[in-house]
DNA sequence: TGCTGCATGTAACTAGTTACATGATTGT
DNA sequence: ACAATCATGTAACTAGTTACATGCAGCA
């Protein structure tokens, strides 16, 4: 459940209510991680009745009651528990290299347009991972910087792979012609 | 809904039963993909029911029948759709990062020894790739292997990251101290 | 007047996991 | 005798998505 702990990390800097972890998510982890309000507001009254975090009302004047929450010694130790095991299971899960495969079903051109296409959307994503280091790497703190050069490092493998994978189907593809 | 795509995507090259289908999951798409029989099983009966696959009940002696799905031509159109589309919405989504990223709540020693062990696990991902490389590389088709390559340049750009990620954290905790 | 931001939530849905049930065959 | 392989399935569960509902404030 890396929702959970992703929200108990959050915490454990400080205190914050719904809205303000969902703005987290986007500005920290969006990209490693996301949620969305039909999962977070449950998750964050479950996680308290289970004791991780704890809740205060602030009433604010002209705006919307706040539900500020923060971590509690139960969640600080579940937090650093899961902190410690290091991730076994791994794999890069995403429905662009099932497309990859799935290529030797084309014709040459379509598998080219569509690589081309594929290439323009990760060379662009690298790009505004480099923007964003330049223009704020400075400011930021180390271990967000670090999230995003992990974004940088492999937009780059993708990059370099999409690369190898045209010289490769454009081969495979002429001498399946002849 | 990728595990559909999977599933039309490898029904695409011939007809197979559900177990078949899962072993076809295991040793070509396990890195980028996996299914279990409790989602395959029900979706493969959805799918019959959309008319994307048509099956065929083989019967065996000493072996239990076998369900034999093949693709129908709306399921290859539907393949086809799928695949022309490039992935936009790209997350390099894994606890690993998660983790990382908290190391900020934990004293240099623990985020040490945690790195440490990831490594291992990282580098051991790495070079069973490429032993499957070097033992089956001549012989696997062609878009097999271009996976497998993925899968060597993603742990590869994860190796050098948490090289980065050492050094970072070990200078920033240790000016913490100071 | 209408849009964006602040703030919390629910209902209905899709996707995926885990554990179980059945039962024969083949290999150690 | 026991485990693995073949083969299909269901039930109960967790995780995550999408769309909706409410309502006020500030801005163009």
């Amino acid at each position: 459940m890396g929702t959970k702990y992703a929200i108990l990390g959050l915490l454990n800097d400080r205190p914050m209510h719904g809205y303000e972890i969902k703005r987290c998510f986007e500005e920290m982890v969006s990209n490693v991680w996301s949620i969305n309000y039909g999962r977070l507001y449950p998750l964050l009254k479950r996680m308290e009745q289970e004791g991780l975090i704890k809740k205060e009302t602030v009433v604010q004047e002209n705006r919307p009651d706040k539900l500020v929450y923060e971590i509690t010694e139960a969640g600080k130790e579940d937090l650093q528990q899961w902190l410690l095991a290091p991730e076994v299971k791994r794999q890069i899960k995403d429905e662009f290299y099932l497309k990859m495969l799935f290529l030797k079903h084309c014709d040459l051109d379509t598998a080219n347009q569509f690589m081309k296409e594929q290439m323009a959307v990760i060379t662009e994503q690298f790009q505004k991972f480099n923007l964003i280091k330049e223009q704020w790497g400075n400011v930021m703190d180390p271990y967000s910087a670090m999230l995003l050069e992990a974004g940088i490092m492999h937009s780059e493998a993708d990059i370099k792979w999409l690369e190898l994978c045209k010289e490769r189907i454009n081969q495979e593809k002429k001498n399946h012609i002849n």
